[in-house]
DNA sequence: TTCGAAGTGGTACTCAGTACCGTACCGGAC
DNA sequence: GTCCGGTACGGTACTGAGTACCACTTCGAA
């Protein structure tokens, strides 16, 4: 970012970009599981060891990005003003998903081999699963300070995340849909009007011996 | 189960049985990183190798139940009568999750062992993850044959499974309070009557720069 | 009893991830 | 410019997960 930046953060800035550039690189060639760490570093012309001091583990490159964006997101949600009731919650975190959309589509290309590798490896939708989760947490924590119950708290995020995913789902990696299949998603909550477990699914017909 | 079984399947059972057995007397002595596969292989008095060949990676034997359990209930849930509206999807989706909270907490011991493991263990979070996404993806494709939109078969679930995460989240492990969490988390659905993106949130005074 | 099929466990391998250590380099003080 | 302390680097060596292969045993059916 800086010009003035101390010599020695501009380095460890640079090896980091390289390692991410190399590591899609090959992701992009010949697929996750094909490609081994020595290949990042030698290809990013680092040492093994350089890359586990930049990197948790080979996944965590595939995510290095989401990082900073989860961050400010959560930072802009902790701003917002003070919600008590679920539906106002909800109608802060629809802001915060389709930031959160848009900022992951905004480089269309990367975003679309990421979503390839995640369609093709099990334990990276494991992994993204992760930072989702801890993006949960920390809306929740946010929530709690700004007023919210710890029901609505813990409960508004996760239904944020369900919307998010459900739109991701539809989707199916194009990012020109995602903004508005998530969107689409919170618009339908409000059609929750009255969910009584018992008597609908009574009066549906069904599960009797419950 | 069955006393006439054949004895090649009944030894397979036993050997299942030995491996889960063992391996959550040590994870419970010393926690999952701590052991390893080596180590549960002689314990339950197996070839490492058979330890694979039943179990597709260490992790998956922390899990090795709920695939049954999950089994079962996208089962049942694919018998119950058809579905268009969002609301009714959910109505029988919650029954489906007091099932599923039964079921979990069905062996205390063993349930609060299971969240234990999840709670010190990010990667088994992770990996538990991976099995509600899949039994999301089971009830989506079952509530499409049963006459939901796409839409509303891809945010049912995951809206299911939002509120089965908040509850577990204030549950804490605890599989008392589980079941009546999970079930509030459902009923607090009621309240989503109109949750309308810009306006409600630039009703609330913030996020003018959308 | 015999034969084929299937399960078992051992050996050997690759690769992820960790610990350790000598070296090179940056940044500040003189 | 030089020196020095701290920090990052890369190499070596190790453990453990997961895979491939293979010889051996055992079950079940003819």
């Amino acid at each position: 970012m800086s010009e003035r930046m101390p010599l020695r953060l501009r380095k460890q800035q640079r090896a980091r970009e390289q390692i991410v550039e190399a590591a899609f690189e090959l992701f992009d060639e010949r697929g996750f599981a094909a490609v081994t760490v020595t290949d990042i570093a030698e290809r990013a012309e680092v040492g093994r060891t350089t890359f586990f001091r930049y990197f948790g583990d080979k996944q965590e490159v595939v995510f290095s990005d989401e990082q900073a964006i989860v961050e400010a997101l959560s930072e802009r949600h902790r701003a917002l003003p003070p919600v008590t009731d679920l539906a106002g919650a909800l109608a802060q975190l629809r802001v915060v998903a389709t930031e959160l959309c848009r900022e992951l589509t905004a480089d269309g290309e990367h975003y679309r081999t990421h979503e390839r590798l995640l369609r093709e490896n099990p334990e990276l939708r494991d992994r993204a699963a992760r930072k989702f989760a801890r993006l949960c947490q920390i809306l929740r924590a946010n929530l709690l300070e700004r007023g919210a119950s710890a029901e609505v708290a813990a409960l508004a995020p996760q239904l944020a995340m369900a919307c998010f995913a459900a739109g991701n789902a539809l989707a199916d990696g194009d990012p020109e849909v995602l903004p508005g299949a998530v969107d689409a998603a919170f618009a339908r909550l409000g059609e929750l009007g009255a969910v009584d477990g018992a008597g609908a699914v009574g009066g549906a017909g069904g599960v009797e011996e419950l």
